[in-house]
DNA sequence: ATATTCTTGACTAATAAGATCAGGAATATA
DNA sequence: TATATTCCTGATCTTATTAGTCAAGAATAT
């Protein structure tokens, strides 16, 4: 069996998505892995793994060298928060029921339709909240000081 | 900063839990930890553990000696899913912002209102479904065979 | 050429998950 | 009262995963 998870990886993960969609208002622009895990207090070469499965998700684009960096690979209206999670952490699913319907040596485990429901649940959540959404919600919720302190660190 | 976890300790003691509600018929009917971990394929002595956090969180009751065993501390219509889980994992929250707002270095982190948000619909979830909706939804769906197979191990 | 930035993959340390086990406490019954 | 049975408690063990580091390589702007 296996485990709904939901780790610091994956909060990282959200959190330097936000801070790159934040970033992104000017198109082109480039954050380097170095800037976003400074502003974030993330430790850069955490970071750097997890930047890595995101472009390999493509949900992140990078350039090399001198004036690289990272960008959103779409608009954040079109990146949605369960993509993240699901290209960074090892199993987004609450259920090993899911897959086979063979939970139980051969049969479904009596909370079969329960996990899967729940599973269903949490999916839809996570699947229907883009970047552009939470910090839209964001934006209603905190006063400017705040907003402040996350563009410049 | 920590997890939202789901886990085998988890699914144990709700399918557990599950067993026993099933067996609840007849009012007074005590299971011992050894037959609902044969009839649910958990190892026994896990369960053990299993059962000594759901009796302290007063969902389950004991009595010992010869003749003793576990039974639903309430009917099982007035126990919630979420409550089991909570009672074994060790944080159910997905976020640490919730406590004291304070998970930035003092002020909130950019995913701050998202995970609460995300955190109240797992826990509307979770907090309001019952076991015995669980095992309502499962008659609905499940082939008689299957019911047999629960029922006798 | 060189500095800069991503890329890759191996590595380490700490923590948590998933159990197991031994001995003690309560209690029904012979 | 003795005994078997069942829960109760807490320590311990193993393995897997998480969190994080590091070093060497590949691309590219200047």
């Amino acid at each position: 069996m296996q485990a709904m998870n939901l780790t610091t990886k994956g909060k990282y993960a959200v959190t330097a998505m936000l801070d790159l969609a934040i970033q992104e208002k000017d198109a082109s622009n480039l954050s380097k892995i170095s800037e976003v895990a400074h502003r974030q207090s993330i430790p850069a070469p955490y970071l750097e793994q997890i930047f890595n499965f995101l472009r390999k998700a493509e949900i992140l684009k990078a350039e090399r060298g001198p004036k690289g960096g990272f960008k959103l690979a779409r608009s954040s209206k079109k990146i949605m928060i369960g993509e993240i999670i699901n290209a960074v952490e090892r199993n987004m699913d609450a259920t090993q029921c899911s897959g086979e319907g063979v939970c139980n040596d051969g049969s479904k485990c009596i909370a079969h339709n329960f996990w899967l429901e729940f599973n269903e649940n949490v999916n839809d959540f996570l699947m229907t909240k883009s970047l552009d959404d939470v910090i839209a919600d964001r934006r209603g919720s905190v006063k400017p000081k705040d907003e402040l302190l996350i563009a410049t660190g």
